[in-house]
DNA sequence: AAGGTGACTCAGG
DNA sequence: GCCTGAGCCACCT
């Protein structure tokens, strides 16, 4: 199995700094840009397996929503580490929150 | 080989 | 703001 990709996806999750976020698109980009495979929906089934061991709720859809699967909870830990929500506190406000990926742990 | 599915995304209505 | 359809990548029947 693909071990690799899987390792490269959690670990760039595990990079997201707290109070900020980034998209599935994004960390497939960052991912891919390596491994020249894999897409959003790559990085959505690896969380869906081993995700728990990372910061998952820091990976929100492209216009902000939580995933839906945990919507309850990932607005609970966002708001716990102060993402900026939106009023309504459905929606993460990407304009302040995405992370760009330039602030990497190595 | 062909078709279905999904923690996705983007453009249209 | 919500629903569709098409595009997307990998995996399963």
């Amino acid at each position: 199995m693909d071990e690799v990709y899987q390792e490269a996806v959690l670990d760039a999750v595990a990079q997201i700094p707290p109070g900020t976020v980034s998209t599935y698109g994004d960390v497939a980009a960052r991912v891919g840009a390596v491994l020249e495979r894999g897409g959003p929906r790559q990085v959505g089934a690896v969380l869906a397996l081993g995700g728990d061991a990372v910061p998952w709720w820091r990976v929100v859809t492209a216009d902000g929503r939580v995933p839906r699967h945990a919507a309850v909870r990932a607005r609970e830990l966002l708001r716990a580490e102060n993402v900026p929500l939106r009023p309504d506190g459905r929606r993460v406000r990407m304009a302040g929150a995405r992370w760009d990926g330039r602030t990497r742990r190595t």
